[in-house]
DNA sequence: ACCTAATGAGACGTTGACGTCTCATTCGAT
DNA sequence: ATCGAATGAGACGTCAACGTCTCATTAGGT
């Protein structure tokens, strides 16, 4: 009888990614509960979508926090960053394209704090060496998350193997298509 | 009086990418005509986002053909491309994103044969011993669309310069973020 | 076994966008 | 200058999704 949240939020973020328009009803159904009751838990759409957010800036935040991104090579940290987030690579490609949490005066700023932590990581990896300078630390910031997001959308769509996913990611933002002159 | 048809589709194009939620009647004030004119020329909102379909995948086929992949090596063939899209980069991102258009059985078999030549680029680069061959065609085609889509927003957002725009995408789809160890 | 709180199903009114229609106005060709 | 076609503004009905409410049913603790 005691409606799981988390699972809630966990269906609605599956179904969402793949049906941004999706209908309260549709979510509802989608986690085996009625309308009603996913009504009592969230006051409307627009507090759904914010527990969404708040629980994909958790789940990001969460995923930081073990790939350790301080210790060792800025290359194998990033490694373990995208591992730890392809469970959260669909629910943030949703949150990403949901205009709506960015042009109001309310912008959580979760997602500063998060664009901060993976900057700095590509900064590290830029002041050790390792990283090539002529690209900026947003930039690849912004290319992570666009290549997570359409990663998660060609494994979606059967385009890409799902054991493929850390690999193809990981390997194309770090080494590029180019033939690397020496391995 | 007479209205332009392109002129209306490529400022729908550029509202609908930035709030793909957009009133019809939004659309119309943008386009500078009013809401009745705009539906006698697209019967609805699916007729309006079929004809932005269309006319993205006339641009996008378009692109191509002055990029002429076929010629030089497939680095620079790909850097012509990329250079080429930018225009339409917007608007591919929204058409990417508007899922109503892939999910019927009336999909536009514009997008396979696009997706073909694309993927040809990245084939030949592999079998001239220009690309690497651990990373798919299909990966490395899908791959350009995410980080075309994250360098248009990027730039809408302002976080990216547009002067940047060509250079960050070749630049990481080619060589990736890690230095490379000979220049 | 009882009691309380939560749930599911569904009815109901509201709202916003849609699509159609009318009519006065304006453009542009002749 | 004239005439026909296209436009803009707005009114109107429709419809789907929303949010609220009720009520019988069920789950779970005591």
């Amino acid at each position: 009888m005691a409606m799981d949240r988390e699972q809630v939020l966990r269906t609605a973020a599956a179904l969402l990614a793949r049906k941004s328009t999706a209908t309260m009803d549709e979510v509802a159904r989608a986690a085996g509960i009625g309308r009603a009751t996913l009504h009592r838990h969230f006051a409307g759409r627009d507090a759904l979508v914010r527990a969404l957010e708040a629980y994909g800036i958790r789940e990001f935040e969460a995923a930081l926090d073990r790939a350790r991104l301080d210790e060792g090579g800025a290359g194998d940290a990033l490694r373990r960053l995208v591992a730890e987030m392809e469970n959260v690579a669909e629910l943030l490609a949703f949150l990403v394209t949901e205009n709506q949490l960015f042009e109001g005066d309310q912008v959580n700023e979760g997602w500063a704090r998060l664009d901060a932590r993976v900057s700095a990581l590509f900064r590290r990896g830029q002041e050790q060496g390792e990283f090539r300078i002529d690209l900026s630390p947003v930039w690849l910031t912004e290319a992570l998350y666009g290549l997570l997001g359409s990663c998660a959308w060609a494994v979606m769509d059967g385009r890409v193997a799902k054991n493929d996913f850390q690999y193809m990611i990981a390997e194309l933002l770090l080494g590029g298509a180019r033939r690397s002159v020496e391995k």
